[in-house]
DNA sequence: CGATATGTTGAAGTTAATCAAATCTTGTGG
DNA sequence: CCACAAGATTTGATTAACTTCAACATATCG
């Protein structure tokens, strides 16, 4: 059976099972099945019974709400490698929000069902993997709580940006994950302001602007800003 | 020993050590102390070595980070019956934020130590309660980024007050269990705009507020609000 | 009862949302 | 490969919301 052993070896790239032993990661495997989702497709809704947690390999999900009058609120963005839905399959019971894919070409692994519930409860060595992922997941809400707090919308990208992983030191490239669009719901402001903002800070010449792609030529400048100076 | 007894019923209150055996719960408490805070005191510090996580159980904390101007952002208020640094203790190994009581009489179980991790990993019964901690504390961050997604000061507050817990029914009755000044922080908006708001549902005959009591004559308005109609 | 902190109110200035339109991209069919 | 349609992004003008600063009122505590 190749299935289940590409399965995990997938599983094998997760930070929180990397330290598993192999016959639990098989044994993890057997629960699991590959999905693959276009851009938009909707994964799960908010309500649902939760019969199942997931992990991304490739692509990327949003996690929202839905306010009544359609507009949308995103929660959490994820990419790979993270994995999501953990305290809905083991507490809650049902999603407490919708989750989409945000490109393309989005892998992910469901892991659950009933098997995988009574592999929970069998063996001990899986707690410790399911705790590691919903501290992961909890420590990066408390950084969006941060983030979100911030007052100034200004504030809002610089510390974003400077988050994201960079490629180069003095002078990092930033290489937006999410359409502007998406990026902009993410750090709760317009789209209209998110593209003011990047303009003002290229041509102060604190930023080199193309695409999706930004050279952040003073980081400083905007390390004061996410700080609350003003930009 | 009347100590560790107390403390396990103290525990046995807690809703996710409730359904634990009481051989265990009597274990946890072997690991765990009473700490007594006063106002403003703080518990531990942004970057110190988690040795144990919190019980409240009376009393409210707050978690928080603060800017290098000075100034505090609220992540998390916390009430009895709650628990919080779970993840800080069991997967950082560090405080990501500063926790500080907001309540003359706080009241805390502080568990954890060498003793505490020993028998989380000795004893398999532990992991689900403290899976169940984290989902809690989980839950109640998405609910905090979604809060804090909203745009207008208005929302926010809305939504906050019908989120609490409130007596009576058609009009309920909210108690603010923080201080003006605290709870504008938590929202993240000026106290300034927290009075105005206040001051004008008021006038619009919405809301009766006295101090820290407000009645909500008209939920549904504030639903409205809450939802981005204009209030 | 006075001192200090907390909450309220007013006026002015700023920020960002909204509305509307132009420009740039991207994917598709011819 | 090009032209076009649909969607995304940018830009401009306007408006509304919120912060800031300052002064005043009210609570709280010794």
């Amino acid at each position: 059976m190749g299935r289940p052993d590409a399965l995990a070896g997938a599983l094998g790239e997760l930070p929180h099972f990397r330290t598993l032993p192999p016959d639990l990661i098989l044994a993890v495997a057997a629960t699991a099945r590959p999905r693959e989702l276009s851009e938009g497709q909707v994964l799960f809704r908010e309500g649902d019974v939760a019969q199942a947690f997931f992990a991304v390999r490739a692509g990327g999900v949003k996690l929202y709400r839905t306010t009544p009058d359609g507009r949308e609120q995103v929660v959490h963005n994820l990419r790979a490698p993270s994995t999501f839905a953990e305290a809905a399959l083991l507490s809650f019971g049902r999603y407490p929000v919708h989750a989409a894919a945000t490109e393309t070409t989005t892998h992910l692994i469901e892991i659950g069902g009933p098997r995988f519930l009574e592999l929970f409860r069998a063996d001990d060595r899986l707690a410790p993997a399911m705790v590691s992922s919903l501290s992961t997941m909890l420590g990066s809400l408390v950084q969006r709580v941060e983030e979100l707090s911030l007052v100034q919308a200004g504030s809002r990208l610089a510390r974003w940006m400077l988050r994201q992983p960079a490629s180069g030191d003095r002078q990092p490239v930033v290489e937006f994950p999410l359409q502007k669009r998406e990026l902009a719901a993410h750090l709760a402001m317009t789209p209209e302001t998110l593209s003011r903002l990047l303009r003002r800070w290229h041509d102060a010449g604190w930023i080199e602007s193309e695409r999706a792609r930004v050279v952040l030529k003073e980081p400083d400048r905007l390390l004061a800003v996410a700080d609350g100076a003003e930009g």
